[in-house]
DNA sequence: GCTATGTCATTC
DNA sequence: AATGACATAGCT
């Protein structure tokens, strides 16, 4: 026999599972998940419409209960059916439970039905209103009958639920005021702010490509032609214009009345990105992003079903846009953190996106001036095709990039944070009126405050990591957020020597005000940029040089194009090489080929210098050198070695609760379980994660090296979870598996 | 005892 | 969300 896992099509906190039914025979071949049927429902099985979630052979309901699926809707195949197709997907390869994958794919569903709220309103005139008003206020089980009708002669109109709620009103007595026709239902209205897209201006619509973009997107069209459905990954050098190859290809599906989803790390999504977009495509373009509110969001999605806007640009969420001819999807900068999801479904968008264009018959271009080792990996492998940008658009050269060890400038007596040639070259471009941009990976004022005497170095009390030191001379923890006033004394020895060390944006500043008085200064990070705007006007700022220094974190460095920066500057390039995850290098050579990126935009030559304690190290020096290759080749060498991604699949199971001993005992015990189900996989761990305690919660870590049998350990670990351990959180991430 | 009205639990 | 089962008040 065989079963349907079936969600049903109405919203409602308790119906928010799968409901199991028999798949007749007749049914078989038709049934799979995504698709539409009908089915009985309740006590007096009205027939309703669900979604086939899944299909199986186990029965997790008594089967003699269970009821036969009555008709499958095929035909036109709703919009829905693929995106549910999608998230049984996530669940299979995140782990995580249907519902949470449904949530995150169609988010719209909750929303639809919230517009579609039911309102009342009387069906009576205000005089028979009235009197039956002065009927029900004197007779003794009516009274709220008599305040619902009151409420009604005065507001004509209220939404169902709030009436239930303000009257404190069963549905029934609303059931039975509608069958006798006092009151009626009606759909209510919504109140909802568009979102206002300023005019278009169309200012740039015909953009010509160089040689080299022309190659690419003949290439890909090609490949189109062709039907190779293989992801295509486009690997530009920064400036090397991947947006307009972009934007060529969507023309070209656009002409073939296809759709296109453009995704974006959401850090880069700014007003200079969207207005590209915008004044391109006008209002076929539809942006979403985190700041939308739900209904802005729904909104957007709306138009992008009725086929109103035919693009769609937004961060990994803009993956389920309803698009029901869906022919491409493009993923800019690939490599992306941000792309990888941190809360359940812990999906990551580059996977999903494929998975999501092979059910939508669409195709997938990934594009990085660094590919991650991963994606990389795939494109020599020949599972995606492989273009390249190696020259920027506008013809004019790389910057020039110098390492400097810091080492040798303290042995020269150079106790700033500034290296001479970082001084000189400061010094040069504010004379010629050029701007600056000063990159430090670490925001506040001091990475840590400890003491002298005693050399204890003063940490979170809920986190175990230290606290950061900010110029307002208050201790934050860049984790939880908790705040204390600076101590003016050891709180251990009582030494009065206690100090800030290291280095971060508010000292950074601070040192250039101080050594450069006449520069204009900015400083972006999570501190400035705490309001609703507060990223864009830095950054609107900067590019109309109000400002001739930008000093900030990673967030200036993601994408943005200032044409007049003709130096970057790396304070301290080491910062992200201590991590200690596999990926360390990979993140730092990416953040610097970035950074470094931003150098030399517009016609003039621009310089770049990396200060670093770490000069040989490979990851640093290809970034110097501009040299993608490189890296990739000795980093592959490392991960193949040691037997991390991409040489082989991993999976990353973490513990987490408040309770310490438990995580510990649960981690053990999980370990045993893996180690008896199979004793040949490598597992590394149980080991504290790097940050032991975080807002209260301790975690442990397994790593678990293999391929496809790694979906299969969930399951066992499910199994065997003994209830005593309720209070622990288990959480799977699967790497390039 | 019967009806009108309100509450509750259930939905494979 | 929607429905039948059940509970209770009020009336004849």
């Amino acid at each position: 026999m065989i079963f349907a896992n079936v969600i049903v099509d109405i919203s409602h906190e308790k119906l928010d599972k799968t409901f199991q039914y028999i798949i007749p025979e007749h049914l078989q071949e038709y049934i799979r998940p995504g698709v539409r049927v009908d089915i009985p429902f309740g006590k007096g099985n009205r027939i309703i419409s669900g979604y086939v979630v899944e299909v199986t052979r186990t029965p997790e309901f008594e089967i003699d209960k269970m009821k036969d699926i009555i008709s499958v809707r095929l035909g036109s195949k709703p919009i829905e059916s693929q995106l549910i197709a999608l998230a049984a997907w996530m669940k299979e390869h995140t782990g995580s439970t249907l519902n949470q994958a449904l949530k995150t794919v169609i988010p719209v569903k909750q929303q639809v039905n919230a517009k579609e709220n039911i309102a009342i309103s009387l069906a009576i005139n205000k005089k028979e209103a009235e009197s039956l008003y002065n009927c029900y206020i004197n007779r003794k089980n009516t009274k709220k009958r008599a305040e619902l009708i009151k409420f009604l002669i005065e507001n004509k109109e209220i939404d169902k639920k709030q009436a239930v709620a303000k009257f404190d009103i069963s549905d029934s007595i609303i059931n039975s005021m509608i069958k006798s026709e006092i009151i009626k239902k009606s759909a209510s209205q919504i109140y909802r702010n568009p979102l206002i897209l300023e005019k278009a201006t169309y200012e740039n619509n015909v953009v010509t490509l160089n040689e080299e973009q022309k190659n690419v997107v003949n290439s890909i069209e090609n490949f189109i032609e062709n039907e190779d459905t293989r992801p295509h990954l486009i690997h530009g050098v920064t400036g090397s214009g991947k947006t307009e190859v972009y934007m060529e290809l969507i023309d070209y599906m656009l002409k073939r009345d296809k759709q296109v989803i453009v995704l974006i790390p959401e850090i880069s999504l700014t007003y200079q990105t969207v207005m590209r977009f915008y004044n391109r495509f006008g209002d076929n373009v539809a942006i979403i992003n985190s700041k939308l509110s739900q209904g802005e969001k729904h909104d957007q999605f709306e138009r992008a079903k009725k086929g109103e806007a035919n693009i769609m640009v937004g961060p990994r969420s803009a993956l389920f846009t309803p698009f029901t001819r869906l022919g491409l999807i493009i993923v800019d900068e690939e490599h992306e953190n941000a792309y990888k999801s941190e809360t359940v479904p812990r999906y990551h968008a580059v996977d999903t996106a494929i998975k999501r264009a092979e059910l939508a018959d669409a195709y997938v271009i990934l594009g990085s001036a660094t590919p991650s080792v991963i994606s990389y990996n795939r494109a020599m492998e020949g599972r995606y095709i492989l273009h390249r940008l190696s020259k920027r658009a506008k013809g004019n050269d790389m910057a020039e990039v110098s390492v400097v060890d810091m080492r040798e400038e303290l042995k020269k007596g150079n106790k700033s944070m500034f290296s001479e040639e970082l001084d000189r070259l400061i010094k040069d471009r504010l004379d010629n009126n050029r701007q600056i941009m000063l990159f430090i990976n670490r925001r506040g004022y001091a990475n840590f405050v400890s003491c002298r005497a005693c050399g204890i170095a003063i940490k979170c009390p809920h986190c175990d990591v230290s606290l950061k030191y900010h110029n307002d001379k208050i201790l934050r923890c860049h984790y939880c957020g908790y705040e204390v006033k600076a101590p003016d004394k050891c709180p251990e020895c009582g030494s009065k020597y206690i100090a800030p060390f290291g280095t971060g944006t508010q000292k950074v500043e601070e040192a250039v005000k101080k050594r450069y008085p006449e520069a204009r200064v900015l400083r972006m990070d999570m501190d400035t940029t705490k309001g609703k705007d507060g990223h864009n006007k830095i950054i609107e700022a900067f590019a109309n040089n109000e400002a001739d220094i930008l000093i900030g974190t990673q967030m200036i460095v993601k994408g943005h194009d200032f044409p007049n920066v003709t130096l970057v500057g790396i304070i301290a390039a080491d910062l992200s090489l201590y991590a200690s995850e596999y990926t360390a290098s990979e993140n730092t050579f990416q953040l610097l080929t970035q950074a470094a990126g931003r150098a030399g935009r517009g016609e003039a030559q621009g310089n770049v210098v990396i200060q670093t304690y770490n000069p040989d190290e490979c990851c640093i020096q290809a970034a110097a050198n501009q040299d993608y290759e490189a890296f990739y080749e000795q980093e592959m060498a490392f991960r193949k070695m040691m037997n991390y991604p991409p040489g082989a699949g991993m999976m990353k199971i973490q513990f987490l609760s408040e309770n310490e001993e438990q995580v510990k005992e649960l981690a053990d015990k999980v370990y045993k379980e893996i180690k008896n189900y199979n004793n040949r996989l490598t597992i590394i761990g149980p080991s504290r994660a790097s940050i032991y305690k975080l807002n209260d919660v301790y975690r442990y870590m397994i790593y678990i090296k293999g391929n496809e049998e790694l979906f299969k350990v969930q399951d066992v670990i499910d199994k065997t979870l003994d209830e005593k351990y309720n209070e622990v959180i288990i959480m799977y991430d699967y790497e390039n598996i």
